[in-house]
DNA sequence: TTTATGTAGTTGCATAAACAACTATATGCC
DNA sequence: GGCATATAGTTGTTTATGCAACTACATAAA
């Protein structure tokens, strides 16, 4: 019966996930710095479709772990900005295929060099060990939840 | 120069926060099975006034790590719900004071075990030392950005 | 005492999340 | 073919977040 003791002052943290908005918001302040103008979020979807251009609504659901009327939003938003396009697949007509612009292609290097240089703030003083034991325990959390 | 390799896949789900998430959804889920009608960020905020009665918003701001105007609607719905009250400090006149009514005291047993449980949930398969190391490297994150 | 500056809290606006209910299409079984 | 069921996506509603602009009060300096 292990990790049955947690304090108060432990337990709190370890679900507001302080640590991850804090990430979140320093992300968006380096992106506004860079005059970059989308959401965390929007990039979010950009990053896994650069990976894999052409997914579904559906894979971008899995991807992202967001439920479907979150990437509906995401999506218009992102298609208004002129970042992505849905086009409807011809195989099976319930299915939306969403592709990158090129205006959003031009933003992948740029914000990836953002992210990581926003994660080796968030890292610094963190030893490489002690970030691997924690992406474990992160995604193992996950993989106990989802 | 640490931590400056990484890898896509990694990057990403450190940004997201996929792991908090995922532990706010289940133990908003519990709550819910438990009849408990709060959401986690209502709970999050009873939890500091547990732990300190009668503090002000500007300390739930940073007992949370909210802006204000977040905390000042978190307390108005709070206190829709009769679950808080806010009292006017008569010391300094721009103050509230936010308190605990007998009702949201009555949940505080029940909902920190539903919150212990979820993290045991959460938390099955990893032991105690890596527990410790990953909460040092969020704390740390946060530290370093906040 | 007046004025400047800082602090506590609120309001407006845009974006996003969670959940339920819905439409449209696909699939599998009789 | 026809019906039940599953899947992909959308819409409505409530709650929450982030930022900017604002009001009211407090404090400290001139």
């Amino acid at each position: 019966m292990p990790n049955n003791q947690f304090k108060k002052s432990e337990l709190y943290s370890f679900i507001t996930g302080k640590a991850s908005t804090a990430i979140s918001r320093r992300l968006q302040k380096n992106f506004k710095l860079a005059g970059i103008e989308i959401t965390i979020e929007q990039w979010s979807v950009l990053y896994h479709l650069w990976k894999e251009d052409g997914i579904s609504q559906q894979q971008l659901c899995d991807a992202t772990f967001r439920d479907k009327p979150s990437i509906t939003r995401l999506v218009d938003n992102l298609e208004k900005l002129k970042l992505v396009k849905r086009v409807a697949s011809k195989d099976d007509r319930r299915m939306n295929r969403i592709y990158i612009t090129a205006e959003a292609q031009e933003l992948q290097v740029l914000t990836m060099e953002l992210a990581n240089q926003t994660l080796n703030e968030a890292l610094e003083g963190v030893t490489n060990g002690q970030v691997e034991i924690a992406k474990e325990v992160l995604q193992q959390v996950y993989e106990n939840l989802k």
